[in-house]
DNA sequence: TAAGGTTTGTTCGATCTCGAACTTGATTGT
DNA sequence: ACAATCAAGTTCGAGATCGAACAAACCTTA
């Protein structure tokens, strides 16, 4: 699809969007250390950067993925003692997650394996032109998430 | 990720065209006439706008699939006497697959339940702006895609 | 024409992903 | 106070996805 010529520019975009996040998951994915996926990883990766305790629907929420999907990775994660849970004191239902110091490190062996292909995307593309394209993707984005029966859904 | 503030643009960037595909997907999943799923109609999707014949080969590239998970697809279809494969005369390895009535029967249907998202779509945003955002998608589609391990790989 | 390599598609195991149903803990209305 | 409701996570089953290993059909070349 995303190679050939199409009469509609929607599609066009829609097609190069879909083929941007495959080349994006899939290359990253390649160059984790063995054993981190990368589902796994953006775990990592949001609670290294956002900071630690989050609760799972908040993480959930942050990657669009579904609470039993997130779930699913957090015991992988767990299991690996890459993370831990903490029951919230407060709110029994609530849980919070803490990356271990094990989980820190694979962390940094991560963001280590992915450095070099992301700077040498700054030298592919200047700063101005990520900048100049966000206006209209967060503007699809805002469109597609609004207008729509996703966000209304219970359950996630 | 998507929604919070980030400092560097080229992450924003890819978080929401992450955040996109991920909308359209599921947007699409979910109105899709029960019994077919996000893989299967984009197959049926191409086998009809492309024409039949191809090789699932062909079709796994055309839609960023593994050739292993299209085997897996196709054998749904074809499960549901969606598709059919026919083995070529002249070469004994290649398949090819054709779109059975009822498989099109099925792809309309599903079109219809998709069509007046896709029309709404067209109303909220302008030919023009989709047209203008195709170059730098393209450009970033394209950088990914060649300075990259991921097209010299071996079987995929 | 036989050996070695290439291309095409399949099988397999591990993981992801989704939605529906469920459990448990908190909240609200009367 | 207590039943109804709501919210947060988990479980489960079906399907998708990936890569590695494989089988079979071709092709090359000596």
């Amino acid at each position: 699809m995303a190679l050939e010529p199409e009469d509609h520019p929607d599609i066009q975009v829609f097609d190069e969007i879909r083929y941007i996040e495959h080349l994006v998951r899939t290359t990253i994915a390649r160059k984790l250390p063995v054993g981190l996926t990368y589902p796994q990883f953006e775990v990592l990766n949001l609670l290294a950067r956002r900071g630690d305790g989050m609760a799972p629907g908040e993480i959930a929420r942050a990657l669009q993925m579904t609470k039993s999907g997130l779930t699913n990775t957090l015991q992988r994660l767990c299991a690996r003692k890459l993370s831990h849970v903490e029951t919230c004191a407060n709110d029994g239902r609530r849980k919070r997650i803490w990356l271990t110091p094990d989980g820190r490190t694979a962390y940094g062996q991560a963001m280590v394996a992915i450095r070099p292909k992301m700077e040498s995307l700054r030298d592919g593309f200047t700063s101005k032109e990520f900048r100049e394209a966000l206006p209209f993707l967060r503007a699809l984005r805002t469109w597609l998430g609004e207008k729509d029966d996703v966000l209304s859904r219970v359950g996630r």
